[in-house]
RNA sequence: GGAGGGUUGGCUGAGUGGUUGAAAGCGGCGGUCUUGAAAACCGUUAUAGGGUCUACACCUUAUCGGGGGUUCGAAUCCCUCACCCUCCGCCA
């Protein structure tokens, strides 16, 4: 969400904005917006002036009763008023409503140095990193050599859940819990605090960090009005929810492992084959609150972090600076990490990691008091960012494609031998 | 799941339907005193919106967990939701 004032004052940056998200119908919204906000803001004028003299009034009236004096016709003039005030609120209410509504359609507005594009053919490659790895023999991809192994089972899962919840089992189960040791363990030596977040959250939770009303579809709803968390995104960036930070605290710097949910409704073909795409996945969630001056520098550290991992794994991989249009609805500036898979000859996309500004922290009502601890001055929004540290099914995948060997073992990446206990997956 | 009790400013905690945006204390800030500090004393100390003004500042509205209602007037009465506490039940 962003700031109304600015909004009011700006509309033809917002226009840009909208374009270049390729979101033609927040144009429409723009419109009402504009136009319910000046109806309300005369309207609070007119309002207030009637308040005033209301509360004058009833004051008369009570100092006159304890006068012990009448004051009849002053309280039947006064019901009149009183009603005025009233449709007056009423009208300003429904049209607060309105501008709320609204105010949730527009999206974000792109960083300058995001270039401008339509979709995922305008990204722009910023690097890529390390050789793809080259073989001697036609490289399985990994439903293939995971599954004869008995390192996942995806059959299993459909009979236990469905289609996309894949189940791991044995040395592929004990991989996923070297990644999030290793994961967690590097994360934290960057300075971020580990958390353990719940899994579900409420609607208010879900409207701040912008998943409401903009990605409904992609969440799984339980009864109760919750939702199962598509990202630690949302429990870690709510954390702050209504909270007024110490300047000095700033930045503040989290990180979660939870499993997460996604319906993935309308997705097929090789998209969804094996580990590509699933309903439950795990991943390590950062996130930072920064002060606004220093949120493209978070940005560019977290990237770092996220690279330093796959590093640290040997994958073969590249940074993608996402275009206007392939950006999402709350983003700045996003950059995607892609991560190579030899056993599909193509990239997956393992990370992603985003400056929302001041967006969410709108919603959050995420602010600090500038002007050390003593704190003068007003509180001012403080810039929410987050990344995937990494995504676990997809490194999961391309990590068994990369080291896969001739005899039919899988090699292990040293960062994982103390983890493992072993150099290679028999 | 059942019964009862709560939610007031940064914190603790008063509050009779009528100058209550809200007592008092603590804390914070400024000052007096002191070589300095402490203590004592004096003063000051919520947030958001709108308006006037070069500015200092002033005016005004809203806010006592959230929302709605009753009333000329609500922190105070009613409804509703959320959260917290106590007891009972259930439970890894």
């Amino acid at each position: 969400m962003l700031d109304i004032r600015f909004i009011r004052e700006n509309p033809e940056v917002i226009r840009r904005a909208i374009r270049a998200k390729q979101l033609p119908e927040a144009l429409e919204s723009l419109g009402e917006l504009l136009l319910a906000d000046e109806e309300r803001r005369l309207l609070r004028q007119d309002l207030e002036e009637r308040q005033a003299v209301r509360n004058r009034c009833s004051k008369e009236i009570g100092q006159r009763k304890r006068r012990g004096e009448g004051a009849e016709e002053l309280i039947r003039t006064m019901g009149e008023l009183s009603a005025e005030v009233k449709r007056l609120e009423e009208r300003s209410r429904s049209l607060e409503d309105a501008i709320r509504e609204h105010l949730l359609e527009i999206p974000n507005i792109p960083h300058e140095s995001v270039p401008f594009g339509e979709s995922g053919r305008d990204n722009v490659v910023v690097k890529e990193w390390g050789q793809r790895p080259s073989f001697v023999f036609d490289p399985e991809p990994h439903w293939e050599l995971a599954v004869r192994r008995g390192w996942f089972d995806l059959e299993a899962g459909v009979k236990i859940a469905g289609a996309g919840f894949p189940i791991f089992k044995g040395d592929g189960a004990r991989l996923v819990r070297a990644l999030q040791n290793y994961f967690l363990d590097t994360v934290g030596e960057w300075g971020y605090t580990e958390v353990r977040p719940p899994v579900v959250v409420n609607e208010a939770s879900a409207t701040a960090t912008g998943q409401l009303p903009d990605k409904e579809g992609q969440m799984y709803r339980l009864t109760e009005g919750l939702y199962l968390i598509p990202t630690s995104e949302v429990p870690l960036t709510n954390l702050h929810r209504d909270e007024i930070i110490d300047e000095a605290d700033l930045p503040i710097l989290y990180a979660a492992f939870t499993a997460n949910f996604r319906r993935e409704a309308g997705s097929y073909g090789r998209d969804v084959r094996g580990l590509n795409r699933v309903h439950q996945f795990d991943k390590v969630e950062i996130v930072q609150f920064t002060h606004p001056d220093s949120s493209y520098e978070a940005l560019e550290e977290m990237t770092a972090l996220s690279e330093d991992l796959l590093k640290g794994l040997g994958l073969s991989f590249r940074r993608l600076l996402m275009c206007t249009g392939d950006m999402g609805f709350t983003q700045a500036k996003k950059y995607d990490l892609e991560v190579w898979s030899p056993g599909q000859d193509r990239w997956l996309e393992v990370s992603s990691i985003s400056n929302m500004e001041a967006f969410q922290a709108t919603r959050l009502m995420t602010r600090f008091r500038p002007g050390g601890a003593q704190g003068k001055g007003r509180p001012e929004l403080v810039h929410t960012l987050n990344g995937t540290a990494l995504a676990f099914p997809r490194t999961l995948a391309a990590l068994l494609e990369t080291y896969q060997q001739v005899d039919g073992r899988v090699a292990l990446p040293e960062v994982l031998h103390p983890y493992m206990g072993k150099a290679y997956l028999e």
